[in-house]
DNA sequence: CAGAATCCAGACTGATACTG
DNA sequence: CAGTATCAGTCTGGATTCTG
């Protein structure tokens, strides 16, 4: 369906294999659950690892503690240790966590509100198999 | 979009539990690497499984055809089926994968954009690790 | 409180081979 | 061409226990 003339109307696009791959890893990373629903909370603000916890519903101290790793790994994430007796540790979005926050809630956004046409559709789709 | 009795109180409408939790799921579908990609490409237009195959730099048909799997049934992508001899299956995005291909070039944006400051950041971060 | 360490079942993936 | 089937290795993620 895509003739050969899309190749000279190309100036929208630019391929760039090499910057897709790269994009690849990364989208990985920011695509993923955990990860989309921290920067989501950190976007309001910073918060501790303990309410981290409490306000996403269903994550483990691991998976937090993992993927904080990995954001704060990324440059995505800060994370302040305040020396007291119990310790207590806060994390915040960097500059470059707050510029990915703006895509991330997009498509945020877009989930929730296609959620329901997603899920009919695999309704729909999954009784077509079982008729099968 | 909202109920028109939501509106008033809720207004300034925060956390929607519900909503968040749903939205994992998608977006666990969606921020998917190979998923990325594929709508990617199809943006661009329809193509067939070996063009995809040989578009997208490293996945397997296995792969390849699992995620388009996953995306036929989420209602994103439409699969139609040319009976001939060699047979001919073509893929193209359905208005709803097309609505969902705005946030999603927009992240990958993002991740081009950005490799370099993550890629940076990683590093040094690991050679801070190194230290220790 | 904020993790680190360990265990382990199950999901995910790639390679390979086969089919209509 | 467009898949399906199978197998083995990897990775994931929860549960649990322990520490400064």
């Amino acid at each position: 369906m895509l003739p050969a003339t899309a190749r000279q109307t190309d100036f929208h696009n630019d391929h760039l294999p090499e910057s897709c791959k790269g994009a690849g890893d990364i989208l990985a990373r920011v695509g993923d659950k955990w990860s989309v629903l921290i920067v989501r909370q950190l976007d309001r603000g910073s918060m501790r690892f303990s309410e981290l916890n409490r306000a996403i519903d269903g994550i483990s101290k691991r998976m937090l503690t993992l993927t904080l790793r990995n954001l704060e790994r990324d440059g995505l994430v800060e994370r302040t240790v305040t020396p007291l007796n119990p310790p207590r540790v806060d994390y915040a979005l960097t500059p470059l966590g707050v510029s990915l926050s703006k895509p991330v809630m997009a498509l945020a956004e877009w989930a929730i509100a296609h959620k329901f046409d997603i899920q009919s559709a695999r309704h729909d789709y999954d009784r077509a198999q079982e008729d099968n």
